[in-house]
DNA sequence: ACAGTCGCGTGTACGACGTACGCTGTTTTC
DNA sequence: GAAAACAGCGTACGTCGTACACGCGACTGT
């Protein structure tokens, strides 16, 4: 038997989300920073020495005040992050008055440079439950408002939104990662990269068991790879979402 | 003979891949462990308690050693991660002999899936530097394999595959940061998160900035919505990717 | 004007983490 | 048999997130 239907002790946790708490008024002694001075300085950490630097201690300090007075401002280091991917995403800018289909291509570029510029990001992201920052979520009204009056219905404009930021996500993720591993390592150049790689590229081609993988290492052109597969990509996917949905 | 001949004392750091370290000859005491014991135990906790849940300490534990006894068989905790990765990659089977289109398909279809049935692999993914491991590696190749004899060169090939990966990858982890999100506060029903969701929505509405999207929160048939829309997504990156490259 | 109370900033402390290092004992190679 | 290589272990260090209690300053209601 399991009295598990009058345990409230742990059941509707009602967590308010930090937006909701931003500006509340003032009763007590006047905060001495900003969640955008915070989410800055954040933001600078961990460009400068990726997101593992970023600690409250370190960032207390780069704030010049002790570390729980982050507290007073950010319930967790979750939330910490959500305030980081909220300043960078307010880095995306649309074009008004653009068609359906500009709008999503501008977003998945500026969204792909966003997480190259800040390439922390996708690890935020990754770890942060409630990823729907106020400034995301004005991007999804714009596209969502984009679609709107083309006859689709509200579950089809969505999914237009959706398959469009899950690829940027996945590709933007990829092209991160290696990028990452290689500031993790000291790396700096791209042919340092490849170097490093290169014997364990060397032994995976010996097993001769991926042959065309084997051909592509050969003959593919590595030249702008990342920046052009993505943009095939993108169109593929614009295409497809065109197509099915007849606009 | 001299055992070390390098001259290159400024040459970067050329890390040795876990894999090619795998089955070294024995000189020595016998090891106690496999790494693939180690590997499913670290998937086991990652499934019953989460990613963050998976400590050197705790593995060893289950696997009664001591905490540094792992360390002869990993170099890091990113390695381990790796093992991991590649363990739950292991799940994906394609079906031999299909068209690049229906192993696509199914290679997406069955990525997503370990993703949802292993929620913690998003995460791993995001964390680990090298995230190409023996088993993935061979799925590539499969994929690459189908796309072979389509007079396509080898750029556009990696291109496929590139584009159907970012969008799995990216639709999973969409998905899965908020299944983990609701593990994480306890939360076990999907009705209890769209409660606890409840305020923060309203809160949204109610700033009456984004009316599309409350629209489709009042009008969207939230039934399998993800499933749905994955598969639209998915249909529409392989229609795309198709006409595109005239296949 | 005064008391109450709310909340800001702080210091200390706790338990956990990854992992460097050195030791002991076992197995293989010369 | 001696030497070398290596498995397993215990200890220790530096770092992390954050719970908690304190003192002080500023607003609110009288």
């Amino acid at each position: 038997m399991t009295p598990d239907d009058r345990d409230d002790a742990t059941a509707p946790e009602q967590r308010v989300t930090i937006w909701e708490r931003l500006d509340r008024p003032g009763r007590g002694p006047r905060p001495t920073l900003t969640h955008d001075q915070i989410a800055r300085a954040g933001v600078e950490i961990a460009d400068e020495q990726g997101l593992d630097a970023v600690s409250m201690r370190r960032l207390a300090e780069r704030l010049g005040v002790a570390t729980m007075a982050l507290y007073r401002y950010v319930s967790s280091k979750d939330d910490l992050l959500e305030l980081m991917i909220d300043a960078v995403s307010a880095e995306i800018e649309l074009p008004p008055d653009a068609g359906w289909r500009d709008l999503a291509r501008s977003f998945a570029h500026q969204l792909r440079a966003v997480g190259l510029r800040h390439p922390w990001l996708t690890a935020a992201f990754a770890r942060v439950p409630h990823a729907l920052t106020p400034n995301l979520i004005a991007r999804v009204e714009d596209i969502l408002h984009s679609l709107d009056g083309l006859a689709l219905d509200v579950d089809a404009m969505m999914a237009v939104f959706g398959t469009v930021n899950a690829f940027v996500r996945g590709a933007t993720a990829g092209e991160v990662v290696q990028r990452e591993a290689a500031r993790k390592e000291g790396r700096e150049s791209e042919e340092e990269t490849k170097l490093a790689h290169l014997p364990y590229v060397r032994w995976l081609m010996g097993l001769d068991r991926y042959p065309t993988l084997t051909r592509y290492i050969i003959e593919g052109s590595n030249e702008d790879d990342a920046q052009w597969q993505f943009e095939f990509g993108l169109e593929c996917v614009l295409d497809g979402i065109g197509t099915r949905l007849g606009i």
